[in-house]
DNA sequence: TAGATTGTTAATCGATTAACAATC
DNA sequence: TAGATTGTTAATCGATTAACAATC
């Protein structure tokens, strides 16, 4: 029992995270097919859908053992099983928000309408006083003393921060001080944690930037 | 002058797109440094705030060319300019929305509170009729048959897609049709593109999923 | 000048691609 | 069995890291 339960951790955890990455993306891609009615699927039919080479899908899919079947594909039902598995997409955990203004009102509505599902937001926090006792996706404002009793009480695992920029570093420690290591952050300013801790910065600016360049270029060749 | 707009055009696209992205990080961290009235900086200290080392901060920066001061470090305001003129930041491009349903309007609020301004969507159209002479964010929702007139008459660069997943493929080929090659997407499906357009798919869950993997093999190991 | 930090080269590391033997 | 696609190895490519000479 415990040797398999170390073999599973051992396995997962040399997988790299581009790979991680990438895999959350063939979920994307298995849904699809799964609306199309597509019961068995291949690398090849997989690589027209995503920017990832055939024998790339194959060995990313071969982190989860080989069940592909020789000279047929991948049954696409078992395949997204068993991914959703290994993302522990079957789990939801409860999250706490701490930034209950404007950016955490959309923050949260952007991620209801993203069908977002793998975490329940259960307690919202401020550290503004002025917030406290309002509202945010029907959850009423706490004082941040109160955030280490709720954390224990609810079973909170996962901490989101959408509070101004200059705030984010103080809350992020925090959040870590009580035992919340999974930090998701909407804010822009990207707060320093320490290793073990999984921070995943949310600013799609990044990515309109990153784009921007691009633009320019082109107009620069014209 | 024509050899200057080449070598200019020349080594930015030499740029590969991970320096890219780390380069909209630094203009980040610029600006957190410029509030607090830092006037200088060097590797050594931005690497404070990024999970970048120092040395790669120099390397990324050479992109640029030599700017920094041997021995000193960066002028922080001279480094943010340079950084956002790269980036082509300091254009503002017209955008069309296609989807003025729940997730364009939680997308645009979102993006709006994020204060995202590398962009004005300054048109929105829907494939649904129903929807047509509704608003979104000011904007009258149009019908799709005048969306080449709109591009044309109103210089818009970019496409920005926020509607059902089913929809994304054929809107984005109507976009690209028109002549727009730089997309934005917010919807769950990334839609095959040819080479030359310019794709970002904006979908924090998939950051989220990552973090899920993350939350299961601590709690496979307890 | 001495001290500090840049700019740059060479070494390392890891991820992607190409290719094909194994297998249903 | 023949055909097709997987699983896997070896070769290639590119990005990161380490180290230090150049320079203010």
């Amino acid at each position: 029992m415990k040797k398999e339960i170390f073999n599973k951790t051992y396995i997962s955890s040399e997988i790299p995270s581009v790979v991680l990455d990438r895999m959350a993306i063939y979920i994307r891609v298995l849904n699809q097919l799964q609306q199309e009615r597509i019961k068995l699927t291949n690398s090849k039919e997989l690589s027209n859908y995503l920017p990832v080479e055939s024998g790339q899908i194959r060995k990313d899919l071969n982190y989860l053992g080989k069940f592909g079947i020789n000279g047929k594909g991948y049954n696409v039902k078992i395949l997204k099983k068993t991914l959703q598995k290994l993302m522990g997409l079957e789990a939801k955990w409860n999250a706490v928000i701490i930034g209950g203004g404007r950016l955490g009102k959309s923050s949260v509505e952007f991620m209801k309408q993203k069908k977002s599902e793998t975490f329940r937001i259960v307690a919202a926090f401020d550290p503004n006083n002025r917030l406290i006792g309002k509202k945010i996706s029907n959850l009423k404002i706490q004082n941040m003393k109160d955030l280490n009793r709720t954390v224990k009480s609810r079973n909170i695992k996962i901490g989101i921060i959408s509070t101004e920029n200059n705030n984010v570093q103080s809350v992020a420690e925090n959040l870590i001080n009580n035992e919340l290591n999974y930090i998701l952050n909407f804010s822009s300013f990207s707060p320093k944690v320490p290793d073990y801790v999984i921070l995943r910065n949310i600013d799609p600016g990044l990515q309109v930037e990153s784009m921007s360049y691009h633009l320019r270029q082109s107009s620069l060749s014209k």
